[in-house]
DNA sequence: CGGTATTTTGAGTATCGTCAAGGCCAGTGG
DNA sequence: CCACTGGCCTTGACGATACTCAAAATACCG
């Protein structure tokens, strides 16, 4: 609604801060940012709303934007996460069954779904980029529904913190290091944790305290915690591969790396 | 290990049962067929293992198969259903996270992957038809969290019975009408729904039977259930449009038609 | 400093997981 | 033909866990 409609339509666009774009050839990048237009969105706005129709694709640049599903009861379902590099929106009409929030402030990029069409069209190399995109995404949700089919609400939340440590590493500035202790910033509020954990806020409250009462985490303030075994947490989710063994690697040489 | 490798690579392969495939422009079908093989599966066999190199394309041609992820301590975690023209293995190695077994007899249709990508490449129609197929399968999985994230058995399995009704509404012999009555077929045994729906045999059992107390289903056989009130059955589920709307019509429709 | 929203805690109940036993069915071998 | 076996589904009982409702504590904001 409030949005500001910052429109930069100029080549300043800054898509190729996102990695995945910074591959495409020189011509087709600078299609898409001709038609590139930038939005900002605060916290709790609405982007895109169920069924209506939404004419753009959109990217995220920066921020957390979370996909819900309205139950007719009036709550509202997260199905899941789009981060920086992510894209949603209905290419080719492939269907749009959720609306899109920002859960933190945001920015992404927008693109007039006509035109980005077509220019999917001319190059192989956006539409693989598209494609991987996808699988990419397919593997989280299915990421998600292990965590999901957890059967205690204490390891849902440790795959939880743990996604948060692997597959949202690169983004903003959720997970720092401090004495090579992790830190994760949770992004999002307690109901939508619970939400997204298929559970209500007071059993989330619960089984995070119930995590720093036995010494894997420690609570620093709501939505910041620190991971104090990270192990024993891989062990409570009940799943190894939380985001690729690679990932960890990844966190642990960061946190070697800033002890030093 | 002891699938009758049938191996038609002729014509005759019958690529084009397949709903999706008929739209493909006669040359790339050709190519298509040229290269496909057919291989039949009875249930339980284990099609494409975790971590090894599959290095094929599968379509499913019939029956039903398994996405299932193997757990530390030897549990098995479904993560997904593919059934008639899903797609299946690592196109430009895009990951392949999970095993896939048959969970009923099943055929396939199986491509050389080297092959099946210079086709790809050269089949802008194909790319979009895997593109499609994908963003499908992500909606899926979306639905999947959904009836996951439902904090009751009864809900979770009410949704899951739903998506039967719904998205599996064209496949096998799954869903019959009699009497204006609609009748599942459950295509999984219940170790295996269990593990769908993140809880055990025993929970899955006592909710069936809750919801046949209550007059929502009929427990015809084990594995096949009347829908009594399907109402009622989205209501427990939580979720309005599981499968969209649209889908619901066709089979009240389905109904209609066969109570004449 | 108050007022609001968010988070946490508490007590009671419902649900689920676990262990154990029993029933049903198909296939096997006597 | 029948007993036997093994797999699957169901049922029961009990302890653990999570949901519900209500209230207190904390953080947030002007």
């Amino acid at each position: 609604m409030n949005n500001t409609e910052d429109t930069k339509q100029n080549a300043k666009c800054g898509l190729k801060e996102l990695l995945d774009f910074r591959d495409l050839p020189d011509p087709v990048r600078k299609d898409l940012e001709a038609i590139c237009r930038r939005r900002s969105y605060k916290a709790g706005q609405t982007i895109a709303e169920i069924g209506t129709h939404l004419d753009t694709i959109g990217i995220v640049r920066d921020g957390i934007l979370r996909m819900q599903k309205s139950l007719p009861d009036g709550r509202q379902h997260v199905v899941g996460l789009l981060v920086a590099g992510d894209l949603f929106g209905r290419v080719f009409d492939g269907g749009m069954h959720f609306s899109v929030e920002a859960a933190t402030d945001a920015d992404i990029f927008s693109f007039e779904r006509g035109r980005f069409e077509s220019i999917l069209l001319r190059s192989p190399e956006l539409d693989r980029l598209l494609l991987l995109n996808l699988m990419n995404e397919l593997d989280r949700a299915r990421d998600w529904m292990i965590i999901l089919a957890n059967p205690k609400i204490r390891g849902r939340l440790a795959g939880f913190l743990l996604l948060l440590c692997t597959r949202f590493q690169t983004v903003d500035h959720l997970i720092t290091v401090k004495d090579r202790a992790v830190q994760i910033r949770i992004p999002l509020s307690r109901p939508d944790v619970a939400h997204l954990l298929g559970t209500r806020v007071e059993s989330i409250s619960r089984a995070l305290h119930a995590l720093a009462d036995d010494g894997l985490v420690r609570i620093l303030q709501p939505d910041l915690v620190e991971v104090e075994q990270i192990a024993a947490l891989t062990e409570e989710a009940g799943e190894p591969d939380l985001g690729d063994p690679a990932s960890l690697e990844r966190l642990v040489r960061l946190i070697q790396k800033t002890s030093n």
